[in-house]
DNA sequence: CTAACTATACTTAGTTG
DNA sequence: GCAACTAAGTATAGTTA
């Protein structure tokens, strides 16, 4: 029972399997998180974007993500930056991966959003609305 | 020697063990991640705000974070909100309950704020080595 | 599929140099 | 202060229900 050996640095091939490592893998790195940043003070914040759901994991919430993401980028008094990329842009240029087909999905629904690709695109400004946080959801299931 | 009893989940008052822990910990949840990644095909990153230097540590580098930023999107057009949600607010228990919340409601949720992501935030960063591999080369191991 | 279990691998607090 | 060490504690692969 139990581990056999060693697991090998490598994309787990079973999808089940990968699902099941996934959820209990980001469980603890939220604890990891937790713990950090209450022992140690740490101002943080990690984004995961679940494969399965192709929905983001993110901690320590909403509103925790954007407080860190504001001190990181030490934004704008600037002047916005029209050179977005729309959706189509987006969806067309940001299929890398199979997984990005549900992803995709998801961005169809949000007609008025704009994206900018980052991968092809060095000029990075990034803006973020933000919103108030209300109770969070529960958990909802990975399932597909 | 070694630890004598469970570490109660508070700050850790003395500076200096707060800062080797922090180190630690830092070290320990970046290979975390690099591990989820790896092993569950996930796109994630990570921003950690290092209180002992007041650079970012950043996962999995600077491009990368702004991928995965990317990707968790940004409406556009919004003013800033000069004052962001104090981190403590949020940061209780219903922590984990509050990843997967939908695309949707992350967007929605970043409504008010901007943020830039410029190359020069690139500097504050720092890599976490890889650590060393005691096993035969060909297992790559970094076993869990 | 999810949850519980548990042996093992990994992480890390406390120690030492 | 940092790095190495080591055992206590934690995370998780594989199993079972």
């Amino acid at each position: 029972m139990t581990r056999k050996n060693k697991v090998k640095l490598y994309l787990i091939q079973n999808m089940s399997e990968r699902k099941v490592s996934f959820r209990k893998r980001n469980t603890g790195l939220m604890k990891k998180l937790s713990k950090l940043s209450t022992f140690c003070d740490v101002d943080a914040c990690a984004i995961i974007l679940n494969p399965f759901n192709s929905r983001f994991d993110v901690w320590p919430s909403p509103p925790g993500v954007q407080s860190v993401l504001t001190k990181f980028g030490h934004p704008p008094e600037l002047e916005q930056t029209k050179h977005m990329h729309n959706l189509e842009t987006f969806t067309q240029e940001g299929i890398q991966k199979t997984r990005d087909l549900d992803f995709k999905n998801n961005l169809n629904l949000l007609n008025d959003m704009d994206f900018v690709l980052s991968q092809n695109i060095q000029q990075p400004y990034v803006r973020i609305k933000a919103l108030k946080d209300e109770n969070s959801p529960q958990d909802t299931p990975m399932a597909d």
